[in-house]
DNA sequence: ATGACTGAGCATCTCAGA
């Protein structure tokens, strides 16, 4: 079973670079972030023509989740569990299948609206990683992929691209992620390339692309279980070199 | 000495992205 992650920036402006993948690389999950619509704009006939039904957890202009599936899928939450009544930013989307839970996620920057913008990251992550120990807790099967917006490590983002004061590398969104990881998660990638930079975004300014000065900050995490039957996870490179791409590229997970 | 991006929207500039 393939599971894959993908921010698109904008699905309309990318329908046809998704449909192209879809038939190319056939998963039988794809999580997309940053749809930039609300489910009425959605393109959801084309991917419906390939096999895939649409959840879509829509959003005018900003963020926006969906999940297209070509297998049976319970949409359990169309926002991350906690977060107040009157959060009106489409962020997270959660599936069960197969005894499995999967989240995907589009997790704040944070480096913009000053100290509250990076206040509303680190009180999202919390709750993230509080669904996390619940999932866990619960013995469930779980995978919590999509774009994090955190550079783990100082080798997953290229020299030069971020200061030390990013909100994509700063000690306390590290520290926050890091507590999912001490909650027994698995960063899939990182499980199959340990060492070494292997990126997943490239800003479109500067020749980021050809220069290959990058970023890691697409993630999936994995319940011990399902780090156990994981065979194969990676950036899909080829996506950034086509024409009008989306910044970042979709990471693949398989499972046995 | 130095270039310099993309998408959406009550748009011809501003915001957000990272």
């Amino acid at each position: 079973m393939k599971i894959a992650t993908w921010n698109v920036n904008s699905v309309r402006s990318r329908e046809g670079h998704v449909a192209r993948w879809l038939a190319r690389v056939q998963p039988e999950l794809l999580f997309l972030q940053e749809i930039k619509c609300e489910a009425a704009q959605f393109p959801a006939l084309t991917f419906e023509a390939l096999g895939y039904r649409c959840e879509i957890v829509g959003q005018k202009s900003y963020n926006g989740v969906a999940v297209l599936s070509r297998i049976p899928i319970e949409v359990t939450h169309r926002s991350l569990p906690g977060l107040p009544a009157d959060d009106t930013q489409s962020r997270y989307v959660e599936v069960r299948t197969e005894g499995v839970a999967v989240g995907g996620l589009y997790l704040p920057n944070g480096n913009s609206g000053g100290e509250a913008g990076y206040a509303y990251k680190l009180a999202w992550m919390e709750l993230l990683a509080d669904r996390a120990a619940a999932l866990l807790d619960a013995d469930t099967p779980t995978m919590l992929l999509g774009d994090y917006n955190v550079c783990p490590e100082d080798v997953d983002f290229a020299p030069g691209t971020l200061s030390a004061t990013d909100a994509l590398v700063r000690p306390e969104t590290r520290a926050r992620y890091r507590r999912m990881i001490y909650l027994g998660l698995t960063d899939a990638v990182r499980a199959v390339q340990p060492a070494g930079p292997i990126y997943t975004f490239w800003d479109y300014q500067a020749g980021a692309w050809p220069r290959d000065r990058g970023l890691r900050i697409d993630h999936a995490l994995l319940s011990a279980d399902l780090a156990e039957r994981m065979v194969s996870a990676m950036p899909d490179r080829t996506e950034r070199g086509a024409e009008q791409p989306s910044d970042h590229v979709p990471v693949v997970i398989e499972l046995g």
